[in-house]
DNA sequence: AAACCATGCAACCGCGAATCT
DNA sequence: CAGATTCGCGGTTGCATGGTT
């Protein structure tokens, strides 16, 4: 099917985003709620597209983020969902309330997986990593390698994210019934749709958002934020 | 002190799915 | 029903920062 280019890249902007173009997002769907995406950048006197919109929005402005340091809890949790759902980041979310799955995406390929493999577990597939490549795999891992130092070792049965319709029958399904944090762990995911336009709580300053960053809240530098 | 390397995170890109016309 | 449009997801990249040599 054709596909429109999602924005006209001539007149948008890209890269970090601005204090004032945060400051405009967000009161823009204060007044508005969440709407169309592609059309809330010109309503808004945003010069990005609706997708880099969506991204920020979801990724930082929310309100309901968490942000700050993974729990032990939330550790677990990622894993085991990881386990049975593969890299569906969106739905291991779902589960993690304040967290985004860009940042539970980039946690598990800066932290987790390091630390399964320093624990000789194959991240992919969640199952001992065999000798032979146990040797190969690394206990400090480099930027991209780790994806070359395991291999899928599932045999014809799928791993995780090979198939979305894996996960309804294989082994994986024999969750570890208990879980961390008393989070709800069923997993009969149904997402609605598209979410409605609703306005969505959102904190009364910009301040109150970064408060709620946490005592290991990330310095302002750590956003590449042009100020 | 400077150069180099490793790490972590925000943001971008491309694609498929869902929805609309 | 087919094509067009929009949304959302997952993979990847770029860059700032911190650590090491």
């Amino acid at each position: 099917m054709g596909r429109s280019p999602c924005c006209e890249k001539a007149h948008t902007n890209k890269g970090a985003w601005t204090k004032e173009e945060d400051q405009r997002l967000v009161a823009y769907i204060k007044a508005h709620g969440e709407g169309c995406w592609r059309s809330l950048p010109k309503a808004a006197g945003l010069l990005r597209c609706g997708k880099s919109c969506r991204l920020r929005w979801i990724n930082y402005l929310r309100p309901d983020l968490k942000r700050g340091n993974f729990t032990e809890e939330e550790d677990d949790l990622i894993i085991t969902l990881h386990k049975i759902l593969g890299n569906k980041w969106s739905q291991i979310a779902g589960r993690l309330p304040g967290r985004t799955d860009n940042e539970i995406k980039n946690y598990w390929n800066t932290h987790i997986k390091r630390k399964l493999l320093a624990r000789g577990i194959d991240p992919k597939t969640h199952r001992p990593i065999v000798v032979a490549t146990a040797a190969a795999a690394p206990s400090s891992s480099h930027r991209q390698d780790d994806d070359d130092d395991y291999d899928y070792d599932l045999g014809p049965s799928c791993s995780p994210e090979t198939s979305g319709a894996c996960h309804h029958s294989d082994d994986d399904d024999s969750v570890p019934a208990p879980h961390p944090g008393g989070i709800d762990l069923n997993l009969s995911i149904s997402p609605p749709p598209r979410a409605p336009p609703s306005p969505s709580p959102l904190p009364d300053d910009e301040d109150a958002r970064r408060n709620t960053k946490g005592q290991a809240a990330r310095p302002e530098a750590m956003h590449p934020v042009k100020y």
